[in-house]
DNA sequence: AAGACGTGGGG
DNA sequence: TCCCCAAGTCT
């Protein structure tokens, strides 16, 4: 049987005694360990909440603190943030990676701006709708900034599942039907609960139920766990999905936008020709991001972070 | 639906 | 050192 075919059976013979037995505890460590982290504190509001779960994607929370104060500082509201150009967004963004994330976060910030009345919706679906704003984040802003009962499915919820129901090391690479039926069926009935159950399962992935070395000394349902009393066997599946990085095209796109972050006036070709030698894959990088839009080629031949 | 998309810290 | 991993989204 594979872990697939496992979390399919299951829903029906879960649902109360087995999701009943883990709210509890999940919660109670939750509230005792909880980190105090900025966009979890009330002043954060909805915007801090959308702010930080952009800059958290596939960004672990010690870079982002920084420059989330920054940018929150600076950017009070979406209408701040849309009255600048979307270069500026870039810019702030920093080091962060995935640059893109800015420009649509930028652009998020405009649709707000424009089609919300400046307030984050606490729609589902009119979150979905906002550039950037993909299936998880809709249920995050919608569950931490407003309280409502959804199914958050990020890597630490799928890891601790796949562990704790599932008894697998890790989940499937890419998130299944399975998998968003399993978390809908443990989702407590009532609303502020299973926001606090959404929160609390994320915070055990990510503090003790780690992917590499998961603390199960640590783990208020070490003895519930199913992948600990299967003897916690090793990922047998098809191996985990890499990331390449070096020599990549991504690598010259970053070379090439540190160079126009850091620049106040518009740069020449020739400082963008300095940051790699291979002209072929150079051109290309750069041709990427103005297609991206991260990137505007003046009339002169010089380039620069958007304006418009 | 597999692959592109940044960056840096820890084991 | 090198490899793995980090609150995903989009095409």
């Amino acid at each position: 049987m594979t872990v697939t075919d496992r979390i399919t059976a299951l829903p029906e013979a879960l649902s109360e005694p087995l999701s009943g037995a883990l709210h509890g505890p999940v919660i109670d460590w939750f509230d005792a360990h909880a980190r105090d982290l900025p966009w979890r504190r009330p002043e954060a509001g909805a915007w801090g909440v959308m702010v930080s779960e952009f800059m958290l994607q596939q960004t672990p929370v010690s870079r982002v603190l920084p420059v989330y104060e920054q940018w929150l500082a600076r950017w009070p509201r979406p209408a701040d943030l849309a009255a600048e150009p979307p270069g500026e967004a870039v810019r702030a963004w920093g080091r962060l990676g995935y640059p893109r994330r800015a420009l649509r976060l930028h652009a998020a910030a405009t649709a707000i701006t424009e089609l919300h009345g400046g307030e984050v919706p606490s729609d589902h679906a009119k979150l979905l709708a906002l550039p950037g704003v993909g299936e998880y984040t809709a249920a995050a802003v919608a569950s931490f900034a407003y309280g409502q009962r959804h199914a958050v499915l990020d890597t630490n919820v799928r890891r601790v599942f796949a562990r704790a129901v599932s008894g697998a090391q890790y989940p499937p690479n890419a998130t299944t039907a399975a998998e968003r039926k399993l978390a809908r069926a443990l989702l407590p009935e009532s609303e502020p609960v299973a926001a606090r159950w959404a929160a609390a399962t994320m915070e055990l992935g990510a503090l003790v139920c780690t992917a590499r070395t998961p603390d199960c000394g640590r783990c208020p349902i070490a003895g519930r766990c199913a992948w600990r009393a299967a003897g916690s066997p090793a990922h047998d599946g098809p191996p985990r999905r890499g990331q390449t990085y070096a020599g990549t095209d991504r690598q010259v796109r970053g070379k090439l936008l540190a160079v126009l972050r850091e620049a106040l006036e518009p740069v020449p070709q020739v400082a963008l020709d300095a940051v790699w030698d291979e002209p072929v894959q150079r051109a290309r990088a750069l041709d990427g991001l103005v297609a991206d839009g991260l990137v505007e080629p003046l009339a002169d031949g010089t380039y620069r972070l958007p304006l418009g």
